[in-house]
DNA sequence: GTGCATGCAAACGCTTTGCAGTCTG
DNA sequence: CAGACTGCAAAGCGTTTGCATGCAC
């Protein structure tokens, strides 16, 4: 597991490349917006992102995050994801590997996890029901069984 | 699994009983609704279910079909879905039993699923991040291998 | 200078609710 | 007849977009 700065630095570059290769541009609140996701280690919504951007640009609109996050998207820097239907949730992404989301509805933690076994069986399922599967989401939710952990902020 | 007519008569038992046991009231509406729901075998957007009760009774309004659902929901007829993140599914509920889903995206079927392994498995991996799980949701997305059947009609 | 990016505000789609009139029990 | 239910219309809420201005290249 890689620390902040490097993820940061990859980043930087993954959008760098993005902004060279589409003919966009390199502005302050892409770079800020950039920083404050990933120091935050993704998993933030949109208003979440704008709270964070606006402690160091004030004037920072909720279109520029809304459409900055669309294009990390486009850029492979973040994934959406949507797990409770009421609102978008962004987070980083890692490489190309799939992974799946255990959270604690007490504390809202999130936790990825990636298991062989629970995606090959269900791969056999759907092939019983005459399916070949193309893409899946698998949110598990439950509580910390660390209530120290749990009750501790986030982050 | 039972015919239509048999979810028919429990899912009207149970707004009977429902229905007494909370002070409310049979309408026509609600029971045109119920039919309707049932007999589609559930899957139903709140626009699909006022387009089908339409047939019967054209002045039903929206707000209708939207407090019927939730009052199915709460007398445990219905279960809300939101695979897309656009807007809510309907389903019948079948006992107590709790199943996942495989969806076409192609011809839109949804197929419904249980598997203790995947769930057993499910539970040890949340419990490696000291996570107690209370419930889950797994939704995998693919494609019917039998053409025939994907280019069909739904029902 | 060209044209992408920003910020504001308005439009959107789905969901939820307030209210006056209607119907059930 | 009291109180729940309906239908309409308006309000919410998160998301998306149009437009004039601002800024990067």
């Amino acid at each position: 597991m890689s620390d902040t700065e490097d993820l940061l630095v990859c980043a930087t570059v993954a959008l760098d490349q993005y902004i060279k290769a589409n003919g966009k541009k390199h502005t302050k609140q892409r770079n800020a917006i950039l920083e404050v996701f990933v120091r935050a280690g993704g998993h933030l919504s949109l208003y979440e992102i704008l709270a964070l951007v606006q402690r160091a640009q004030p004037n920072v609109g909720f279109a520029t995050i809304y459409r900055t996050m669309k294009l990390f998207v486009d850029a492979k820097i973040a994934d959406e994801q949507r797990f409770g239907g009421d609102h978008a949730i962004y987070e980083l992404r890692h490489g190309s590997d799939h992974h799946d989301h255990i959270i604690c509805t007490r504390c809202g933690r999130i936790f990825e996890f990636h298991d062989d076994l629970i995606e090959s069986q269900q791969d056999s399922v759907a092939a019983s029901f005459g399916i070949e599967v193309s893409h899946h989401r698998h949110v598990v939710h439950g509580t910390c069984t660390d209530l120290d952990r749990c009750n501790s902020p986030k982050s």
